[in-house]
DNA sequence: TGAATATTTGCAATATTTTGCATGATAGAT
DNA sequence: ATCTATCATGCAAAATATTGCAAATATTCA
């Protein structure tokens, strides 16, 4: 048996299974699993398959890109990010929202942190699959088209029975005297929830967002426990917020 | 023996056979395996074949260069889609779960059909999200990260308080004998509640997956009522699934 | 035709590739 | 945290490839 044929065999099978196991293809074409092995690795170099523990998948299946590029001050969301991700420790189980902020955060999650990570967005949720260490549950329900978020009575059900240790609350508009709004009444309940389940609540949010209001109140400012800004923590700008208590990041 | 007269000798085994061991041809044209290792070379030369340790493959053989986005037998999928599709009416609930085939279904869903769609699956979800006429609703737990559906006792449990019209169910592997079964335990749980809950299975399914089998049972063949592949209904691959009572599209 | 020249072939020596196995390391499951 | 299956690595044996060379064969041209 050529190795070329081996290849074939191989790589027509991930395609119509999307999945393989290392040790069946050794038994199927009568070669030990150390060869198997090899041409798995070299088919992965190549971009075949992708090569994961205990055999291979198809790429077709595993990957979806979300490109969008053009994200409204990505630079600023990644600095926030970058600070988010100091707050999280191993074993702890965190609580995401959507938005373009959480996703930054959900990218940088270092892969071999051990996590347990609750999140209505679909978005974040697919970060989260390249990270084996990282145990993601689906907050099921309604999906809201424009937020991309699950939402309703059942997302805020499955919400209730949960207590996260620590949540990275997206929001729309944050301000001192208003405390947190958004101009969405379901997102709102949904938010509202994700703060009741959560010993400690983090906003990460980018500075224009600051001092805005918007239609519909999540909660008074005082529910937030950490703020996380693009900016220095001794910016003017943040001096009303750490004087209502909240640690500036 | 002419030089000419091996390499079309050569060339019409490559054909026939897609690959041929050096030796064998040698002893073949009962020259030695210097001489048909340098024809080999020459043909290779003239990209009439691709020469490979220990013989050579035909060109053709090798063919499959996946971009990121191909996925395997794409048009034989949007052909199963295209079939599902005319499934659906206005006002139905139903059931996608997860797989490539699923994806082109979600895919070609009319954008103004006005369903009710379930999932389990991320893929097919975000899909849906450029659909404002179909509401979403993403079936919540734990997120397996290979096939990148929910699974476990939340999903199930979601499950077994809807009741669908329709469930598209994609699987791994489809059999006469053995039904239909799949590679992950977890996964088997998910696919037999959401039978249970829908009025209907569809199950789409490349001819490539018919008459195989893997580990772990799903459910026995008659549990499905439609069986969509990419081939005419009268193709003879068919017929023992006609005969156990499917219908065939 | 016949000699000069070019090509092809087989062979031997050496190099490279492939494969299976042994070993210790690692990842995943329980 | 422990246990098992899987993985990476190095190694040696076998298969295959490459190279140079000389003999055999074919081709060219006088």
């Amino acid at each position: 048996m050529l190795k070329e044929e081996r290849h074939q065999i191989i790589l027509n099978e991930v395609r119509v299974h999307n999945r393989i196991l290392l040790t069946d293809i050794a038994n199927l074409l009568d070669v030990s699993a150390d060869t198997i092995r090899r041409d798995i690795k070299s088919l992965d170099n190549q971009k075949k398959l992708k090569k994961v523990h205990g055999g291979a998948v198809s790429l077709g299946f595993n990957n979806y890109n979300p490109t969008i590029e053009d994200i409204y001050a990505l630079s600023e969301k990644k600095m926030i990010a970058k600070k988010a991700i100091q707050l999280l420790k191993d074993g702890q189980v965190i609580l995401l929202t959507g938005g373009t902020t959480n996703i930054e955060i959900a990218k940088l999650i270092p892969a071999r942190l051990k996590l347990t990570c609750f999140t209505p967005s679909l978005q974040v949720a697919i970060q989260m699959l390249n990270k084996p260490d990282i145990e993601t549950v689906f907050i099921g329900g309604k999906l809201s088209n424009n937020s991309q978020i699950t939402i309703g009575g059942n997302a805020i059900n499955m919400l209730s029975q949960i207590k996260t240790d620590i949540c990275f609350l997206g929001t729309n508009s944050i301000s001192c005297i208003d405390g947190l709004s958004e101009f969405d009444w379901d997102i709102v309940q949904v938010k509202r929830a994700m703060i009741r389940t959560s010993s400690k609540v983090v906003s990460p949010s980018i500075s224009e967002k600051l001092d805005s209001t918007q239609r519909y109140k999540i909660c008074e400012i005082e529910a937030i426990d950490i703020l996380i800004t693009e900016l220095e923590p001794s910016n003017s700008l943040l001096k009303p917020y750490a004087d209502r208590g909240l640690s500036i990041l």
